[in-house]
DNA sequence: ACTTGACCCGTAGTTAACTACGGGTTCTAG
DNA sequence: CTAGAACCCGTAGTTAACTACGGGTCAAGT
């Protein structure tokens, strides 16, 4: 029932002030009830919101697409479907993104074995082969 | 014994014009020769040092990270030690970054799992589960 | 000679996701 | 009652790595 200043809602989402104010102005977090004075008074219910955003973005969501997926919840009997293809688009993102960085740690692994860090600059294969781009990543 | 204008560099190196002069600015290439009327008049090796630059950046490197690599080569006598030691840090922040996508795709997957999108938006456990951050990634 | 494309420079805009600033109000504790 | 924390707002700055713009000069082909 009590309601929660801007600041009070920041430390419980452990976010800056100003990431609240940046959500309110990119339409993530909603305009809040506002006391006479004009200060923002969030509901409970906001916390939760907060906290979907911050576990969304851990997860690899944008803001864009924590957006949507907000939109989402706006008409609670809707069938999830939306969501579900969220995530698998985004497993197949991060799938990719590991594939990526996989090729990366085996080229690095080789160069470091290339090399045991005795050779002078000038003959370093490490260098070398950083500059000749045989295999574009 | 032929120089480049910029235009051709920028083509033989795949990159736009301008972020030649970009990378000028911020010191990764050199400040070429210029011809009479002020035209930057390149040499081979700058089709060397731009590829140097743009592979280590596919695998990772950041462009301040590539200055240092770039500085190393000032002294070719110099032993190569330090090139090595660069290939490490970056090989285990590969390795880190990789860790914690598996880690986001094992909690996409599971919540895939979850749901077969047939619930309705307020009872789905995907949802849900964006709320409710019981652990932290 | 003329046109058109390539180049020159400095500066400003782009993206994402904040974060900070400044100057003014309001709330709260002592 | 007053000090100072917390809030208000709009705007500007941050980071990385470009990319674009505008207005002017230069080079190359017909």
């Amino acid at each position: 029932m009590t309601t929660l200043r801007i600041g009070d809602l920041a430390t419980k989402g452990n976010v800056n002030l100003e990431t609240i104010r940046y959500y309110e102005r990119e339409g993530l977090m909603r305009q809040p009830q506002r006391t006479t004075s004009g200060h923002r008074a969030y509901a409970q219910e906001d916390v939760l919101r907060l906290r979907f955003i911050k576990r969304s973005q851990a997860l690899g969501f944008t803001l864009n697409e924590i957006k949507e997926l907000l939109a989402l919840k706006v008409d609670p009997r809707k069938p999830c479907i939306a969501a579900v293809r969220q995530i698998e688009v985004k497993a197949l993102e991060v799938k990719a993104k590991i594939a990526h960085l996989r090729a990366i740690k085996r080229t690095l692994d080789k160069m470091k074995a290339s090399c045991e860090g005795r050779c002078s600059v000038s003959e370093c294969p490490i260098l070398e082969s950083l500059t000749s781009a045989r295999r574009p990543l």
